[in-house]
DNA sequence: CAGTCTCG
DNA sequence: GAAT
């Protein structure tokens, strides 16, 4: 199961740095197959505002399959290998995920990626993601994947400070954004989602960002 | 801490 | 740049 995604990459590539990259479309092909996981996936381990250290509820909801999933609270940010709503275990990562998820990353040049860990964030209009790193990981030489379905967003992509300069692209429905090497810890975020909704998603965008956290 | 907020 |  590899390769299915790498051997109908239609649309382009784009650079954001030396070693990250937009894949646009790369995943439209098995968008529908993609969603259908996620219907699986929500119906086991609902959508949920999870809350910041400082207090906040974030904009998103959010849950997550894999081993491990990103969870935040009162006490702070980590992984966890079961739902804190249920007690018990993320659904499996889908076959079509991983698979996704090791393309992509040999697409930007990573190669022997296997993510054990899937955060699904849903946008509403309105929802953002503020800038942040990923940086709960435990090692930052294995790259993110990240998949953009449903409305259109702007991503921004920045430096290793919070302040350094940010460029923004705009991320539709398939494309995939890999970053990884001296990348890895960027600063990344979401602007407030407005525009036209989906044909398939409605008034949402769902994302997935694929990590090796453990 | 800080995946948020708000002010200038 | 503060905040919890």
């Amino acid at each position: 199961m590899t390769d299915l995604f790498t051997q109908q990459l239609e649309g382009r590539r784009e650079a954001l740095g030396r070693h990250s990259w937009v894949l646009h479309g790369f995943a439209l092909r098995h968008a529908d197959g993609l969603l259908q996981a996620i219907d699986a996936i929500v119906s086991a381990a609902p959508w949920r505002h999870m809350t910041t250290p400082g207090g906040y509820t974030m904009s998103v909801e959010s849950c997550n399959c894999g081993a491990l999933g990103w969870v935040t609270d009162r006490r702070g940010y980590r992984y966890a290998s079961e739902d804190p709503l249920s007690g018990r275990p993320w659904p499996p990562m889908p076959e079509l995920f991983e698979a996704l998820a090791l393309d992509a990353a040999r697409e930007a040049g990573f190669a022997a990626f296997i993510p054990d860990a899937c955060l699904l964030n849903r946008y509403a209009p309105g929802a953002r993601m503020s800038l942040h790193q990923d940086k709960n990981e435990r090692d930052m030489s294995q790259p993110i994947v990240s998949v953009s379905l449903g409305m259109s967003a702007v991503f921004q992509f920045g430096g290793m400070t919070r302040d350094a300069p940010v460029s923004k692209v705009l991320l539709e429905h398939g494309d995939v954004v890999v970053w990884g090497g001296e990348d890895r810890l960027r600063f990344h975020g979401i602007m407030p989602l407005k525009g036209q909704p989906h044909e398939r998603l409605g008034n949402f965008r769902v994302n997935l960002t694929m990590r090796k956290a453990g």
